[in-house]
RNA sequence: GGUCCUGUGGCCGAGUGGCUAGGCAGAGCUCUGCAAAAGCUUCUACAGCGGUUCGAAUCCGCUCGGGACCUCCA
């Protein structure tokens, strides 16, 4: 049996995944910033940590999952006056700062929900934890690693490096950080540009704003993550998670200030999904190539020929490693898509059927491959989370699944045993762990009862030769998004579009 | 400019130095009242040039191309 073995960050290497308290795990993964609408791009983190989230818990550990809201503003552009980002839109909008956060939030749980995500066990605001966030600056004060400049609070980065490793994580050189070609505009307050700001003074028409041993101010880019991690996991937890564009300074960052606070370098392992491009480039508010989450289950963007459902962009993702890019078009979406439909309907078959093995395989080689294939799946996600590796595995075992369905291959090719176990493994690992669904799952029974007598009807005709009115159902229902399909047995089943 | 990643068949994507990844699309066939679905078969690649090696998509070097971070960002 292999073990699970994750990519840390801070290593650059797989790594054995053990946790710091035996049958315990502390998980942080920076949430959304719910100044907008979430995006594709905001897919990918949350579908990847939700699988290493099921499968932790699937491995029985009592796992902490904290995922944080950012619901107070950062800067839009350091060293410019102040912006908050969300009180600069909520006047453009004309909403309060909490409607619009909440608006956003909501539209970003609903999403989450779509996708099947499991809930984090908690998920903390940031403007919920001001409190805590001006205590651990207070802590950086008094340790000597920030300094006080015209109400703001900026960190010492220079002062830390001294000591500690500002870069470790993100491969980051020093001397570049500290050699600016050219000081910013504005920048003025700070004692060196690779200083980053823990606290800033708001200006008077900043809407976001808070009390503070400084003046009236907000909390900067990064202190809210630190502040929470360490109330809700420790000074110490297992896994630290995010995009990797979040790796500098964001995390960077994050490090620094929580080793100071708390005298040991905040996670175990850092991990972090790689973007998601669109024709090669990576998708983000600079680039103007942005896909909304609603727009994509509703196709109405222009550069989507159709809407694609949530369980698609799930699968889809899944079938990339969470350290590679992944590129959309929509040409790998419907390649995703059938795939997709194609994997689900031999998985759904297989589980309601009850198949007769034999005691011994009559097949023993085909025993052999099913019982490699469905061993594998295991060492798959264990190495890294190659959940590529396992959907691959999992289409392998379609055509072995059909061919049961179709009879080309009798039951009793396989052991009892081997059934037994191909089912009950594809069960946790397509529902459990990957966090697949069926999309038809959720119709209502009306329509289950009104198709069962349209598709009686069908077959009366087609008994009695009456192709035209067979026909006819069956294009009539394929014009609602219907499909029919006649099996080799006279049984016949329906997909909805 | 600095740091780093990357270049796989029509498209998307796995790949631990030696053995078929997988998906989608295409072609042929089987099944079928016709379809659809499914099954079977098939097409089949590792940017280029050198090097290391018995053997490289996999290691090294160079060239060319793409991208990320250095600034808000999942």
């Amino acid at each position: 049996m292999s073990q699970l073995k994750i990519f840390n960050t801070l290593t650059r290497e797989k790594e054995i995944f053990t946790p710091l308290l035996a049958g315990h795990v502390g998980m942080y993964v920076c949430g959304p910033t719910v100044s907008g609408e979430s995006h594709l791009g905001h897919a990918r983190p949350y579908i990847t940590f939700d699988v290493l989230y099921r499968y932790l818990l699937h491995l029985g550990y009592k796992v902490r999952y904290v995922r944080n809201i950012t619901d107070a503003g950062h800067f839009e552009e350091e060293g410019r006056e102040a912006e908050d980002k969300i009180a600069k839109k909520a006047v453009l909008e004309q909403l309060e700062p909490m409607e619009l956060v909440h608006k956003y939030t909501s539209l970003f749980h609903w999403a989450m929900q779509q996708f099947n995500t499991l809930q984090p066990s908690i998920e903390p605001t940031a403007t919920g934890h001001i409190v805590e966030q001006i205590g651990m600056i207070e802590q950086l004060i008094t340790a000597g690693y920030a300094y006080v400049v015209n109400g703001s609070v900026y960190f010492d980065v220079k002062k830390y490096a001294a000591s500690h490793d500002y870069g470790k994580l993100s491969g980051r050189v020093m001397e570049d950080l500290f050699e600016g070609t050219r000081e910013l505009e504005g920048q003025e307050e700070k004692r060196d540009r690779a200083d980053f700001a823990l606290w800033k003074q708001a200006a008077p028409e900043h809407i976001m704003r808070w009390k503070s041993p400084w003046g009236i101010g907000y909390p900067g880019w990064h202190i809210e993550c630190s502040a929470m991690a360490t109330k809700y996991l420790g000074a110490r937890f297992d896994i630290h998670g995010g995009g990797m564009d979040l790796q500098f300074p964001h995390h960077e960052s994050e490090i620094a200030q929580s080793t100071i606070c708390n005298h040991e370098s905040p996670a175990k392992y850092w991990m972090h999904n790689n973007m998601i491009t669109i024709n090669g480039r990576k998708m983000g508010k600079s680039y103007n190539n942005v896909i909304k989450l609603t727009e994509l289950f509703s196709g109405s963007h222009p550069i989507l020929e159709k809407a694609y459902s949530p369980m698609t962009v799930r699968f889809f993702i899944l079938q990339t490693q969470y350290r590679s890019t992944l590129d959309f078009s929509n040409e790998a979406l419907q390649a995703a898509e059938r795939g997709w439909k194609r994997l689900w309907e031999a998985y759904a078959w297989l589980q309601q059927e009850v198949l007769q093995g034999g005691a011994e395989a009559k097949d023993k080689i085909l025993d052999e491959k099913v019982n490699k294939l469905v061993d594998e799946l295991e060492d798959f996600i264990n190495d890294d989370l190659n959940t590529a590796k396992v959907l691959a595995n999992l289409f392998e075992l379609v055509p072995i699944i059909n061919g049961i369905k179709d009879k080309h291959i009798a039951a009793d090719a396989l052991r009892a045993g081997t059934i037994d176990k191909m089912k009950k493994r594809l069960k946790v690992f397509v529902e459990d762990i990957l966090g697949l669904m069926g999309e038809n799952a959720k119709e209502n029974k009306y329509l289950e009862g009104v198709m069962e007598l349209v598709m009686e009807l069908r077959k009366d005709a087609r008994r009695q030769k009456d192709f035209a009115t067979s026909d006819q159902i069956r294009n009539k229902l394929a014009a609602l998004g219907i499909q029919l399909k006649d099996e080799k047995d006279g049984g016949m089943s329906y997909t909805l579009e």
